[in-house]
Parts: structure tokens; C-alpha cells; sequence
DNA sequence: GGACAATGCTTGACATCTCAAGTATCTCGC
DNA sequence: GCGAGATACTTGAGATGTCAAGCATTGTCC
């Protein structure tokens, strides 16, 4: 029944009504609330709209994506890489695209360990189909706001991208 | 190893160096993209941080965060609204938190099919040291923007999610 | 008061996801 | 060449998530 996910409600408690709290606390908070909020609301749609016209999911839409574009197709390493998921998840996905004709993993002669996944012929069709109209959808998601504001949010987030990236490497030290 | 979720790279294809399409296209699926991302990155690292902190996980926070908020406990239905998934969802989340006696089910009196779900002293005692550290994480997360940027990321946000809500009533129609 | 729909929750089947452990294969140094 | 370590992928356990089906209880209408 519910449309869309976790909410992640965990303005923490103590302030209910009367905030004796210094409000500037808040605004992070609700603001990740906020920013959650919408992501899973568009997301949602998304793979709603992926099932109902499709009958297929987001991440295997995602896989099929990736392959659109590497023509020469993609490790499987590769594709954990550009999805941002485990290696372990692609095996699954790939499995069940591979059960339903849409994808092939072939060997590749100079590295037996490595498998070259590709679209099909048919996966490349459907793909297609499910690209334009994924387009659209998120198009239409977006029509709230005008192209300053789509600017504008695109470098407000940009800037968040660009910091979190950087905390990347102070606290997880990138061994050499 | 990869440290964050689905990117959804559905650039759809055709477009790869030289976009002869409408350029507005694009802006919509790269903002879309670059708000996943982040979204991702943030939900990634406050995971990490509960499970090594706490050991604990994002939705198991979530439902405490919930009954904290509401002394006189919650029925699973209204857990399911409010953290927005779906209520065999909450069964299992609301078992697991049970099992480790954070959390109790009560039966209500005047109507037996409910549960009143509650925090326990003990589970009221841990959410407590998770909360505050979680605000921490998020304060930081956020470190990246002024004051002034978060109100104005506050703001295009909200039109979004409102727009978004506003989609519901149409294409849904909503019974009554 | 008795059928019958609505409500609240649980269950089971399935798809993602993570992590850690296991198996092949490659590469490098000797 | 041969063995140690790195790399590529798969597997299995466990947590989340959806959906649809099932059970118990409630409420309503005649």
C-alpha cells in the first residue's frame, strides 16, 4: 500500500513542539529528510513504471543501461563498479537477464576468469523502448521546476557531491 | 567494496558525444542522477555509521525513531504509514527489534487485532545514544553547505516534493 | 443475530542488497 | 616452471523490501 520508502524519521526526539534547541541542528536534519523524501518518491515511481510497463525492475534496467553504452560490453566487475552495488548483486541480476534472452556472458579468450557481459539483440531492443519512455517519465517528474531552478539545484548538489566524495578520502585512507 | 547504491545511469543511449537532442533532455536526467547520487551517499554513510556504532541498521533505527516520538506506542499499521513500507515489511523489522527486547507488542484492549507497539526502557535508552550521534553524522554530511544554501536547497526541494504529492491526486485518482 | 465486507496483522514467495568465504585463473618472483 | 599473492567471479547466510494470500476480529446492514 505505502508509495514509497523509508522515511528516516529520526529528528531526534525532545523537541517536540517547543524547540529550545539551537534551529540551525534542525535544518540538517530536515533537510536529509527532505532530500530522502524526494529521491524515494521519484524513485518509486520510477519502478513502478518499470513494472507496470515493462514488467522488468530498476536494477535491471540499470544493468541493461550500462551495457547500452559500453558496446563491447562490460566485466562484470565493471558493471558492480557502475552500479554501485556488490559483485555478488550483479551475479544475481545478470543471471536472471541472462534467463530471459536480454544479456550473454561470454568468455573472454585473454582472461579466462573474466566474462564480457553484452546485450542482445533483443535486450538492445528493449532496452530501447524502456529508455525513451523512462526519459519522459522522469522528465514529467521534474516539470516542478523551471530550467533556472533545475540549475540551480543541479549545483546545490553538485557542491554536496563534491564535499561527500572528498570525505571519501580523509577518513577512509585510501591505501596505495 | 562499492560503497554506495544504484547510480540509475539511463542516459538513454543514442547521445553519447555529440548530443544532437534537445540539450533540455539532459538536464533533467543528470539532475535526477546527481540527486540519487547524493541520496545514496548519504544513506551509505549513516549506515555504516549504525552498524559499526551500533550495530544495529537503517530501518530498525527508523522504527525506533518512530515509537520515540509516540510515548503511548503505535499500531502496526500506522509504523507502516509513517515509514512509509509495506506492513509484512514492519511484521519482520518489529520481530527483530522484539527478539533483542528493544521493543514490545502490546495487545489492545479494545480492539484485538492490534498491536501497540512501544519502546522498551532499554530500547528508549539505546535510541537515545543513536540519535544524538546520528545528528552529528548528518550535521557533518551537510557540512559542505551555508547556512543560506540549505534554505535554498530546503526550498527547491519542497516544490518538488510538493509537485510530487500533487502528481498522486491525479494519475492515482484516489478512491473514497 | 447472522451474513459479509472491511480492517489489522502475519505468512510465504520472490527480488535486491551486503558480507564473507570459496573456487578459478592470472602474475610475479625465484 | 612453481608457489604465493592478487584478481574475477560465484555462492550462501541474513536483512530489507514488495506483493498476494490467509486468518482473526470488527462493524454494518438487513
Amino acid at each position: 500500500m505505502p508509495r514509497e520508502k523509508s522515511a528516516l524519521l529520526a529528528v531526534p526526539a525532545a523537541l517536540d513542539a517547543e524547540t529550545r534547541v539551537h534551529d540551525d541542528h534542525h535544518v540538517s536534519l530536515r533537510l536529509w529528510l527532505r532530500l530522502l523524501s524526494c529521491t524515494n518518491q521519484i524513485e518509486c515511481r520510477v519502478r513502478q513504471g518499470l513494472q507496470s510497463s515493462f514488467d522488468t525492475t530498476l536494477p535491471r534496467f540499470d544493468l541493461m543501461a550500462q551495457l547500452e553504452r559500453a558496446p563491447r560490453g562490460l566485466k562484470m566487475s565493471e558493471l558492480s563498479q557502475r552500479m554501485m552495488v556488490t559483485g555478488g548483486n550483479v551475479t544475481g541480476i545478470t543471471d536472471g537477464l541472462e534467463k530471459e534472452g536480454l544479456v550473454v556472458r561470454e568468455v573472454d579468450s585473454a582472461d579466462r576468469r573474466v566474462y564480457r557481459v553484452k546485450l542482445t539483440a533483443e535486450g538492445e531492443r528493449q532496452f530501447r523502448r524502456m529508455a525513451a519512455e523512462h526519459e519522459s517519465w522522469v522528465i514529467d517528474l521534474f516539470g516542478a521546476l523551471s530550467p533556472k531552478q533545475k540549475k540551480q539545484l543541479m549545483d546545490l548538489l553538485g557542491e554536496l557531491k563534491e564535499y561527500l566524495a572528498g570525505l571519501n578520502g580523509v577518513s577512509a585512507g585510501e591505501k596505495p
